[in-house]
DNA sequence: ATTTCGTTTTAAACGCTGTTTAAAACGATT
DNA sequence: AATCGTTTTAAACAGCGTTTAAAACGAAAT
């Protein structure tokens, strides 16, 4: 038997599913060539390795998700209906997408190697609105005179951070998996009025 | 020849500095007893494990460092100088200790298996203190009502974060280590003020 | 001084991992 | 029906963390 076309994308969903379900450091090349139902070699022959799959995985999920960030930091939108859409929308994908989550937390953690990939989920290069908006707004008195760099790590961090400790929060305030989501929905009002507030002229 | 009773100990050095150097995954058994100069199999028997072995160096690293962290936020200090102590401590902290920022965002990675591990370094255990100080300065009208978890949330992800996205600061910015030390050194003030500044009556 | 006994060290192997190899099977083209 | 590039296969590779069983050792007991 050959050609089946769709091995590659056989491959492809084996690999997700397992990836989401127990990690991709758990997650054996044997086992998603099992899944799969495909020899344990053409894993290697489509993708040139298990690191190339993961990178193949990765950027097709962060394609569908980063589009509408972007979109959001370079529209024209009033700054602080910006940011609240921009937390919410951030929070959303992040809350509907455990993968998303720990497939950041993967690249994160093995920072130093895979600058690249953390580009792409990060929007940090497409501030250059969003930068020009902090400082017009300030030279009219909008807001307080704000350094952007901090203000968008700020506002990263306010986003994922929570997601990076969520077993450690459940486990401390002893809530379930349900409970969680309800504290990170409140954040999505919580955090644009934190950072807002951060903004009104003294 | 037997009974070199540090021998345990050059195994813990030796690993410290390789995880350091290397990061934890990338570091081998056979590497870690090479740079030590003992037997492959004496890892295992002095450490049940390699996992065992960071364990036991990474709550050395964090019994040294969390001390304080805690004693603070037990003290008695009025809360705007106790958020000020805690975030330029934990901030010079982390700075200081590259090795305990990425023993942390290793611990995260896997933060599904090592809940255990992500309590002793993260303080949200002795937080009682801190919560009644904000229950009580809210009454009093001092600041405005907080919901105490969010906001130690919010204290932890705007102190953390920043060194996990590291690499991604330096290379959009194109800014040096250097630079990027001095970057966190203003967080150390910016960080209390963000924190303090939400906390104000309207 | 020699035997005994628990501790420490050793070399070799185990089962697992991701990856490579070389040959086989296959389908379309000639 | 033969050819040729693509796809699939079984088997092996080198590396990993870990285990095994025996050896080496030092101190205590005879």
């Amino acid at each position: 038997m050959a050609k089946s076309r769709n091995t590659e994308q056989k491959i492809f969903d084996a690999a997700t599913e397992l990836f989401l379900e127990k990690g991709v450091d758990r997650t054996s090349v044997r086992e998603i060539a099992s899944k799969a139902g495909i020899n344990l070699a053409l894993m290697n022959y489509y993708f040139r390795s298990k690191e190339n799959l993961f990178d193949a995985i990765f950027s097709q999920l962060v394609k569908q998700n980063s589009a509408e960030l972007i979109r959001i930091l370079d529209s024209d939108l009033e700054l602080t209906e910006k940011i609240h859409q921009y937390v919410n929308v951030y929070i959303d994908m992040l809350s509907e997408n455990p993968l998303l989550v720990s497939f950041v937390m993967a690249i994160i953690h093995r920072s130093r190697e895979r600058i690249t990939e953390m580009k792409a989920i990060s929007n940090l290069y497409a501030t250059d609105q969003f930068t020009r908006q902090l400082i017009e707004e300030a030279k009219k008195g909008n807001i307080r005179p704000t350094d952007p760099t901090h203000f968008f790590v700020d506002m990263l961090s306010l986003i994922a951070f929570p997601f990076a400790i969520k077993m450690l929060v459940m486990d401390k305030n002893n809530i379930s998996e349900k409970e969680f989501q309800l504290f990170i929905q409140e954040r999505k009002k919580h955090v644009p009025e934190l950072l807002i507030d951060s903004l009104r002229p003294r």
